[in-house]
DNA sequence: AATTGTGAATTCCTTCACAGCC
DNA sequence: GGCTGTGAAGGAATTCACAATT
């Protein structure tokens, strides 16, 4: 494995190959190759290559990879041998609805507690069977728990004091839901997913195609690409 | 108006810089200058500037931009000026969650209806007061609310054929919740906010660390930037 | 003096193209 | 022959640094 920095970029892209592999697995596909995957699943056959290569050779030279050794590589490199415990603060509707989500796999991740300001919500449990617990009693609950990983579904307002406060607990890893830039302590990874400038860029993008119309929008159009299966 | 093609980053970013505005608007400052909304919010200021001449001259050399006049034409360049009337496919946990969020300025943004498969969902009304329909007449209400954007709650399995559903009733901006890779037809805008792919992101992030430990991670330490303001 | 707007420089990311290997 | 791994090329995004302007 290279020292060389690896970027955002790529440890995303590692989840969506994790993905494409665990439907090929699925089909009971055994052994494939970037090309082939690149194909099925709109992506660039050189950049599987080189993300891949950041963290080992997985693959043998004219033949390709083995599904299930690469599933193994890449759920080892994104920390998936372990399950990860998440605490949500912020226990309305999109906490709930995000200890109540189905999305993600239950061995790999779970939420463990949901923390709330608001004493008629706190003793709560959600349906997926999640106790809502005081917020003064975050720290000593991440302990017990053994949470690691915090999710922030407060106001705007109140979202800095509750990622200091889980930083505080020690919890080094959180995903941000509330619309507002925060500033995390070095060593604290934070990802933010903000709705507002989502559908903003939306709005934007409605905004031009009203106005632009007709003669073809060349910034649309879907790049070619030699893995694409291009129509005879 | 320049005719460059503008990056999606640039657009994410003027939202952030409308948010900043308003901020400052509230607490009543009237001018600002790229260099002091980069210290304030941990923005470039460079940036700020290139990011705002693609699509017209708003300052004034020597003295800045005045934080009215910027709002009005950020929130006119993001397609602000009208209410967009969102559909919502899904109303399970998140789909109802979306639906109750308070989030976004309703002024821009309204959830105007639910949909659904599922007939035991349907004819329910969401906390904040949005009807719940059966997903057939997906199109026919489109019509007749005159919704724009979709947003797509369903599993991952169901996503692609809910995307075409939604593509097919000339809706032509889309943000997907779904953990899948989805093809959206040309002139179609489809944004995708994926769980899974942050919270595995957080996951790689976790595992390095207590690896790694010890002597620095120079990766994480903030960048030097001229704007930010420095310990003397 | 201060700040914008912007070419140039830099850094980062993606893609090409091919040597090396099976 | 086919596919990986990768240096080099190409393209994008960010940041620098300064001429232009008030």
């Amino acid at each position: 494995m290279k020292t060389e920095k690896i970027s955002e970029f790529t440890i995303n892209r590692l989840s969506i190959y994790l993905r494409c592999l665990n439907l090929l697995a699925a089909s009971g596909v055994t052994t494939t190759s970037s090309q082939s995957m690149a194909q099925q699943f709109q992506l660039n056959s050189a950049q599987i290559r080189k993300d891949l290569t950041y963290f080992g050779e997985f693959g043998v030279r004219g033949v390709g990879y083995s599904v299930s050794e690469l599933r193994k590589h890449l759920s080892q490199i994104l920390g998936l041998g372990e399950l990860h415990k998440i605490g949500i603060i912020g226990a309305g509707n999109l906490g709930m609805a995000l200890a109540n989500y189905r999305g993600f796999d239950p061995k790999y991740f779970q939420v463990t507690a949901l923390f709330d300001k608001d004493l008629s919500r706190v003793g709560e449990i959600s349906r997926s069977g999640v106790f809502v617990y005081h917020i003064k009693d975050f720290k000593p609950i991440v302990m017990r728990e053994n949470i690691t990983m915090g999710v922030i579904c407060v106001p705007a307002e109140e979202a800095q004091a509750v990622l200091d406060l889980i930083t505080d607990a020690g919890v080094m890893a959180v995903l941000n839901f509330a619309p507002v830039q925060l500033n995390a302590e070095t060593g604290v990874k934070l990802k933010s997913m903000d709705l507002a400038i989502s559908f903003e860029s939306l709005s934007y993008f409605l905004a031009r195609q009203e106005s632009g119309s007709a003669e073809g929008q060349p910034k649309f159009l879907r790049p070619y690409s030699k893995d694409k299966i291009l129509p005879e």
